[in-house]
DNA sequence: TATATTAATCGTATTATTGCAATGAAACAA
DNA sequence: TTGTTTCATTGCAATAATACGATTAATATA
């Protein structure tokens, strides 16, 4: 179908599953990664700094919002985007709870 | 176009794109949560276990399987499944190193 | 007011993903 | 050999994702 059946799966699966998908573009991890890098609000150069029409830019950076990933203040006629540190927080708590799972487990073969 | 433009991100990125995608079906997190439950190598109920067909399961299998992160070893009829818990600690330090930056980032607002 | 700047949205072409019925392949049992 | 079991593969339909040109909306500036 091309349809995920979400109701079978726990909310938990279903959360880590959005925020694998988010980050299952390079386009998303080098936008983290240039606001992680630059230390401070952007001003909108990440069309310039990713090499995307901004028009795809834009969208890649409303997907990370509607995560509540990064936020977005507007400035005049610019929008500046930052980290939101508390929500990140929360996913990589999810995250690392998920990938952490191998502590626990012996292996078997 | 529909098709990511790879060649234009890092290494470090895709690879991380990679694994995010692969984590981007609650189906596939599903899977490992079994596979780490269990303690042990499965062989083959992870079709009762979650509710979707044979072929389906076998799909996803395939994709865990082609990013290294589970291994199949083949008895008499059945497969078993087994955590890949070298190639797991590998993709473990990557995402968690991507999921860290935010330790030595400021909040600016 | 007219123009420029910035970024979101719309529309659309292209490709990818998901799910499963049907089929195939391999090992085992009778 | 003839079924049976188990899982992979194929083929297809439906939906999602990616990318970008064109347009729109909002604000700033001359």
């Amino acid at each position: 179908m091309g349809l995920s059946k979400t109701e079978i799966f726990t909310d938990r699966q279903n959360q880590i599953a959005l925020f694998g998908k988010v980050f299952g573009h390079p386009a998303r991890v080098a936008i983290m990664d240039y606001l992680f890098k630059i230390q401070a609000c952007v001003c909108g150069d990440l069309v310039n700094e990713i090499g995307l029409a901004q028009p795809t830019i834009s969208q890649h950076l409303k997907e990370l919002k509607h995560l509540g990933l990064i936020k977005g203040n507007v400035e005049g006629t610019s929008v500046c985007y930052c980290i939101d540190h508390e929500n990140w927080m929360h996913m990589k708590k999810l995250m690392i709870g998920f990938l952490d799972q191998d502590i626990l487990s012996e292996s078997c073969c």
